[in-house]
DNA sequence: TAAATTCTTGTATATATATCCAACATAATA
DNA sequence: TATTATGTTGGATATATATACAAGAATTTA
């Protein structure tokens, strides 16, 4: 099975580029892009390729590579029309007066600046990498509160 | 509720001393040990656990915790671990829940990228700059704990 | 305390995912 | 080549997992 080979290839780099929250989405990106398989195909694959399925912190679900932290960078095509804008969004976490965003690699910096932009007063300052923001807030300021701050930049937090 | 609490530990202790295949299987041993819950309830805690369900290479599913390593199909660490002279390793200190490890220069994304690997739910993220690593933790981890993790990457430390 | 708000949960159900079976393809062996 | 074994897939379906909703705790606020 020639097509084989090629397929599982392009689910690495589709699941590596973009947030990819069911198999239906997934399947649903490699037939517009001309693969032809089923569902059935699909679970197949993502077993053997030992993806993993996880809750993103946020709500919502993340397909995830193993080792997926170890980035490169692929030269990718972006031209699927079904991507959700938010594709660079991995996960959100909170820990006592910091939040931590993970992002697509690359991003990071990019997204960081949109934090800034809002100039919230509960928001102390941000550090990004590559694919970390760091958002340090000011003492007292709740979780919640954080959240009614991003949720136009993360659209789909809860 | 009390009983919260006790019963994600729980999921953690199990998921880390037996394979789990499936929701079901967690759940019986849950009713078992006394713990009263549905698959519903089970559902929700492992989404915001981030526990992950992945193909266990042998024909079945495993559920693994977020700092578990799955082990990878491809690709391994560049500057191997177990050479002995690590010199890129200049420093390293701990301060709260931040951990600052200088690199010489150049060295501090790569280095990054191999904790990030590690996947170890004490690590919150990482930011790497040219010569330098903050790792955040999360919460009430200790330094012993961190050190635990990173030992393979840093072998002078002890 | 009362009222309002935010969690947590179970039930029932929707949705998502895995797998049985049969068909066909490919590869290996005689 | 003929034969056998192994692998891949889709369709249908079984199974597993997620969630809308409502009820009741727990927590906060007035």
């Amino acid at each position: 099975m020639k097509n084989k080979v090629e397929r599982i290839q392009k689910i690495k780099e589709i699941i590596s580029s973009i947030k990819i929250e069911s198999q239906g989405q997934l399947l649903d990106i490699l037939l517009e892009e001309g693969y032809d398989l089923t569902q059935a195909t699909l679970s197949r694959d993502l077993k053997r390729m030992r993806i993993a399925k996880v809750g993103d912190g946020c709500g919502g679900y993340s397909y995830i590579l193993p080792g997926q932290n170890v980035a490169k960078t692929l030269n990718v095509s972006h031209h699927s029309p079904s991507v959700p804008s938010s594709n660079w969004f991995v996960s959100i976490d909170f820990s006592g007066q910091f939040c931590v965003i993970k992002t697509r690699p690359g991003y990071a910096g990019g997204i960081a600046l949109d934090i800034d932009a809002k100039e919230a007063e509960q928001i102390m300052g941000t550090i990004a990498g590559d694919d970390t923001i760091l958002v340090i807030l000011r003492g007292g300021v709740r979780k919640k509160e954080l959240i009614e701050i991003l949720k136009d930049i993360i659209p789909v937090i809860d």
